[in-house]
DNA sequence: CTACATTTGTGAAGAATTTCACAAGCAGCC
DNA sequence: GGCTGCTTGTGAAATTCTTCACAAATGTAG
């Protein structure tokens, strides 16, 4: 459920403000959902919070990290040090959520052996080398479209256990293996298609 | 219906390989639904393709892109010269897509008037100004949290027509103004979510 | 022209998701 | 303790989305 994580956004905002509970009303008006809808996507979990009061704040918040796994560190692994790339290192709300970037690795001479910050640019064909070696759990995959496949592959056999991917190509991956897509050409054109059908209907 | 823009990126990949038809069951396979799925979602549409033949790949590439409005060029400003902005103004496909960044804007002094390629660089102020005088159809913001809804407030008052915005905030904008948001965490955090849970089940 | 092999378009069945509605639980107050 | 005012948790209803199944269309081959 993406859902969960709109929710744990907007606790987060409670949360600064001292705010002990919130109640379902609350965290749907942000969050864009009903009240009936948080209920009954949190009651799925488990049921906390409490009846005439709303959820603790801080409990539901752990709750949620823990549902969503943010709980734990996230080891990650960055190939492909292009434009999208060293943005995506420097984010510092991956960090934040626990999604510790501890590699990056790219095939071109030129950039291997370059520093970003602390880090330093290795060659690609340590991929299954530093998997395993570093404990990877992820990889953010910013290679150009002929690449991903092989260096997803690759990532596969080392034994990654999820992977974000850039490259507008659909990755084969054995079914353990999940893959979300990122592909900004597709937000562009759904843009598109709501302006040019009158319905806004987010 | 996002699987549009995947049967369009399918299709492309069979048109220059020639092919002078597809059946529902050759591009679900791609784009990872049923034969029925596809049906349904173009039948939704009217009625293109051939009983017993499939459809035209080319008639059913303009049927879709009219259809994603992807047949025409939009016109878009980029509203915060960072580090995803850079990323996002080089990057070729959108071009290819017919967006068009016609102008980038920044508030940063030392930013405005350096020049990407032939574009300068200009000040935020101007905003209201280079959407009306430019014809702009799309913003694309690229600006910290904090400035996103100032810039979107100015922007949908100047008459611009739908936002892609990488600010993890949820905008006000009036129902007419179509938002898509675009999340990494959140990408992220689904991706822990499948792997903690076992169920890949993209 | 007729039989045949395909593949669409679509109503109907089935599944999944969302909304409704309300009993049950909790805190505060008298 | 016994009301009162809220808010959760959750079956049941309603809605939306997906799959099934098959008649209707189309090209081909004999
Ligand atoms: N730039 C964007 O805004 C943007 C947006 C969405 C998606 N993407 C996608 O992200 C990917 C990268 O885009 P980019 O703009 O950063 O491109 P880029 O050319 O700037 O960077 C790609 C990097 O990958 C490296 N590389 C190539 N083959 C490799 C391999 N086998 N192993 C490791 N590294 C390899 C290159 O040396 C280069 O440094 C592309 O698939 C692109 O379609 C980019
Ligand atoms: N870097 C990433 O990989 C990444 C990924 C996802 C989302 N984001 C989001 O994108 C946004 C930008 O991130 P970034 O990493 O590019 O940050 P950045 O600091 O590199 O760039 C932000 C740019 O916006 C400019 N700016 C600030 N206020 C402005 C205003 N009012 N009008 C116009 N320009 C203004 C700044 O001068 C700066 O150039 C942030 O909201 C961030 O959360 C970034």
């Amino acid at each position: 459920m993406r859902r969960l994580s709109h929710y744990l956004r907007a606790l987060e905002g409670f949360d600064r403000n001292g705010g002990g509970t919130v109640s379902s009303e609350e965290l749907a008006s942000k969050g864009h959902t009903t009240a009936a809808q948080v209920r009954k996507d949190l009651s799925h979990f488990g049921s906390f919070g409490k009846r005439g009061l709303g959820y603790g704040v801080s409990e539901l918040v752990d709750r949620l990290r823990a549902i969503l796994g943010v709980d734990r560190a996230w080891r990650v692994v960055l190939v492909g040090a292009g434009r999208i790339g060293s943005a995506l290192f420097e984010y510092p709300d991956f960090k934040a959520r626990g999604y510790d970037c501890v590699a990056v690795l790219d095939s071109d001479p030129h950039k291997i052996g370059a520093k970003w910050g602390n880090t330093t640019i290795r060659d690609t064909a340590e991929l299954e080398a530093v998997v395993v070696r570093e404990q990877i759990d992820l990889v953010v995959l910013a290679v150009p479209a002929v690449a991903a496949q092989e260096v997803t592959d690759r990532a596969v056999r080392a034994g990654i256990k999820g992977i974000l991917n850039f490259a507008p190509v659909r990755l084969k991956v054995p079914a353990q293996v999940p893959v979300e897509d990122v592909n900004l050409v597709m937000e562009l054109e759904a843009l598109s298609f709501r302006i040019t059908r009158g319905g806004a209907s987010e």
